[in-house]
DNA sequence: GTTCTAGAAC
DNA sequence: GTTCTAGAAC
């Protein structure tokens, strides 16, 4: 890796001798990247004398100016000492009055802490008693508005010396260069650990590579693991947690175009062969068995078996048994560790996990169910008795989790989907009596429950590898449709079955048996629905505008309106005027610059509202699927604040893939001539708030929610300007 | 797109 | 009993 250049500035060698200049170290970061906590870091340890001129403080205590900053600079770095600028320097015009206010006897260094925005929006939303007191929820907005200046530094600005860090990994190095630099001491010159150029390309890479790193993963070790990754599931040398956890993200680092990091993960323990005694042999063909039938299902969804012990026989036989039938270790793998705490002490993220649960889904007993409940709190047991009283052996549930159980805060954990095997324990009840012909149909029954759960949270979720899974995902599901319909049993089991088997069920239906067009790329247009009487008024409104009250913005190519049912306080429709333009579906390039259009006078109404009422936020796109005639461009409020919002189909039509931001059909039908569509199945996906992704129940609970939620918006909706919000009083912070 | 309402869910 | 959803009609 590109990453290891970096690594190697930071060792002695690297350093020259005899050659001591005060240095002016540059920080470039955006609030919540840890420029502070970069400086504090080296200043603690560092032999060498630092002054940090930071604009939040210099004012005595309070923020100031970018001229007495420069001035702090400057008669610091006469005396002899070096400085570090902390402050965003985010573009060129910024950090070039610093870099001309020194000659030649100052080394002129830069550290860019270019981390993804997510990240920084995150820190800077969380953290209290901020030196500038730039957190809370608007943090993000100011965050993201700082990004989108954001240039990287380039040595011709006049540097000697430039640090990109892209991961913690890269700040850590730097911060060992920095404090390892004595006062006599000089850093080769040059550019150090950028990996990509394209800002706007890198922001997307770094959401996959998003990782902290696994503690005391020291670099050595990553490049031994890496020699081998290849063979990861065939491994049997004494692994341990450090080793193998070191060793996935890795092995992950490829694929899905770029990585299956970020793709949803289901971490689950081997089931009924703990507290339940099942033979692990027989255990591990099952486990190896299923996952197999599984993996390929998933699309680029991963299955991690994990185990808490080092030595676990369990995972041993799986992996043998994994290799042998050549399974995708980037798809499935085993994983010492603590399955409640994969990413805050393993740095694995898993948005799903499974917990081997008791029949009566209650916390306690011991081993996993024990340590699952306990470390999500007792929101985990409330959501469970919302979903069922009881599970039978062979059968799983869904459990979406709070958003305030420590378990999604702190480890991403989104789902638990709770499963129960079978008993071979004669102290535990229902024991099966060593029959392990009844003991391995339920244990098969088992993983197929619980990978369908997974399968169901994976269908339902916005993730950008999602595409190919969906298409093969529909594929099977017509072929196992046959083989379940029969199934009376499990009718009457219904209260302990999977929910995922209603939802499934329900999707099949929607799919129908002629499921012709409904795919995500552009259909054919054979199977369209005719329009009713009842969708015709956008289109009377488009062609005979002076016919129309209500009607606010009138020119030939478009007419803007207020929607008649606002699902927000504000909600416009930017109307085309081109007749026998329906829909997105008939939108080609000749449209690109009707579509340029709509999005400019979208974007002038939004900027107008704001000018308004600097407190929203719009969001300006179509929906893929309309409901009425005409190609309308909403633009509509975060706030979602609306009697008009009444069911789930209003607030998935806005918050979910089935809303087709304006900026990126634009790109799409730029680059391939026409927008990517979703069917209208998302619109019955579960009920998530669009800022925090919570779940809620149903649409009163959502809304109640949504009226006193600030957390900031995904980082997906703050890039390319899918969100527009006013820059507000935030405006001249810190620069 | 909304309204209405049966019946499911609580 | 009340709340909420989802399907049909428009």
């Amino acid at each position: 890796m590109e990453a290891m250049e970096i690594d190697s500035a930071g060792k002695d060698e690297a350093k020259e001798e005899g050659k001591g200049k005060p240095v002016m170290v540059i920080l470039i970061g955006a609030p919540g990247s840890g420029k502070s906590t970069f400086c504090d870091l080296v200043m603690r340890v560092s032999t060498r004398p630092w002054v940090r001129i930071c604009q939040d403080t210099i004012g005595n205590g309070k923020a100031g100016t970018k001229k007495q900053c420069l001035t702090g600079a400057a008669s610091a770095l006469k005396e002899g000492k070096s400085v570090f600028i902390d402050r965003c320097n985010l573009d060129r015009e910024q950090r070039g009055d610093f870099v001309k206010l020194v000659g030649p006897e100052v080394e002129k260094h830069t550290v860019a802490l270019d981390l993804p925005a997510k990240l920084c929006i995150s820190r800077s939303v969380k953290r209290t008693g901020h030196e500038g007191n730039l957190q809370g929820g608007k943090a993000a907005a100011v965050v993201n508005r700082r990004l989108q200046k954001k240039e990287l530094p380039k040595l011709n600005e006049g540097y000697d010396r430039i640090t990109v860090c892209q991961d913690e990994k890269d700040v850590q190095a730097a911060i060992n260069t920095y404090t390892a630099l004595g006062p006599s001491d000089k850093l080769p010159p040059g550019f150090f650990g950028q990996k990509k150029s394209d800002a706007k390309v890198q922001l997307g890479i770094m959401k996959f590579l998003k990782k902290k790193d696994p503690p005391g993963c020291s670099d050595t070790m990553m490049n031994v693991s890496l020699e081998d990754t290849q063979s990861h599931a065939t491994k049997e040398k004494d692994s341990n947690q450090v080793l193998e956890s070191c060793e996935e993200p890795k092995m992950a680092s490829v694929g899905c175009s770029i990585s299956l990091e970020n793709a949803p993960t289901l971490a689950f323990p081997s089931i009924s062969t703990a507290d339940f005694h099942f033979n692990l042999e027989k255990a591990s063909d099952i486990i190896v068995e299923k996952v197999e039938e599984y993996v390929n299902k998933l699309g680029n969804a991963r299955l991690v078996l994990v185990d808490l012990s080092q030595n676990s026989k369990i995972l041993s036989l799986v992996r043998a048994k994994a290799a042998e039938k050549n399974i995708d270790s980037k798809k499935f793998f085993t994983f010492v560790g603590n399955i409640t705490k994969l990413y805050s002490e393993g740095g694995l993220h898993c948005n799903v996990i499974a917990n081997a649960t008791n029949w009566r889904l209650k916390p306690g007993g011991g081993g996993i169910n024990a340590a699952i409940f306990s470390a999500a709190g007792p929101t985990l047991e409330t959501a469970t008795k919302a979903k069922a009283e009881s599970l039978s052996s062979g059968k799983a549930i869904v459990v979406p989790l709070p958003s305030s159980s420590p378990l999604f805060s702190g480890e991403g954990v989104t789902h638990v989907i709770h499963v129960l095997g079978p008993n071979m324990n004669p102290q535990r009840p229902n024991c099966l009596d060593n029959d392990y012909v009844k003991g391995c149909k339920i244990l098969r029954e088992a993983y197929s429950s619980l990978f369908d759960g997974f399968a169901s949270i994976v269908r339902t979720q916005e993730e950008p590898c999602k595409d190919k899974f969906e298409k093969e995902f529909k594929g099977e599901v017509q072929l196992e449709q046959g083989s379940r319909s029969g199934d009376q049993k499990a009718k009457r089991e219904a209260v302990c079955e999977t929910d995922m088997n209603k939802k499934f069920k329900s999707f099949v239906k929607e799919l129908g048996p002629n499921v012709g067009s409904s795919g995500d790329g552009n259909t054919g247009g054979q199977s369209r629905k005719a329009w009713g009487s009842w969708a015709q008024a956008l289109y009377d409104t488009a062609m005979h505008p002076e016919r129309h009250k209500n009607i606010i913005e009138m020119s030939d190519d478009v007419v803007v309106l207020n929607d008649l049912y606002p699902k927000g306080q504000k909600h416009l429709l930017v109307l085309a005027r081109v007749k026998g333009l329906d829909r997105l579906e008939d939108v080609k390039k000749e449209h690109l610059t009707l579509l340029k259009t709509m999005h400019s006078v979208g974007l002038k109404w939004a900027e107008k509202l704001l000018s308004e009422n600097n407190s929203l936020t719009f969001r300006l796109g179509y929906h893929s699927v309309p409901s009425l005639r005409q190609l309308h461009l909403h633009v509509i409020s975060q706030d979602f604040d609306s009697n008009h919002l009444k069911n789930k189909k209003h607030w998935n039509s806005f918050n979910s893939p089935f809303f087709r931001d304006s900026v990126d059909v634009i790109d799409e039908v730029s680059q391939n001539g026409k927008a990517i569509l979703k069917d209208e199945n998302v619109l019955s996906m579960e009920l998530r708030c669009h800022r925090c992704r919570s779940a809620h129940p149903n649409i009163p609970r959502l809304k109640a929610h949504i009226s006193s939620c600030q957390a900031p918006f995904p980082a997906f909706l703050l890039q390319n300007g899918r969100l527009v919000f006013s820059e507000g009083k935030d405006a001249n912070h810190g620069i």
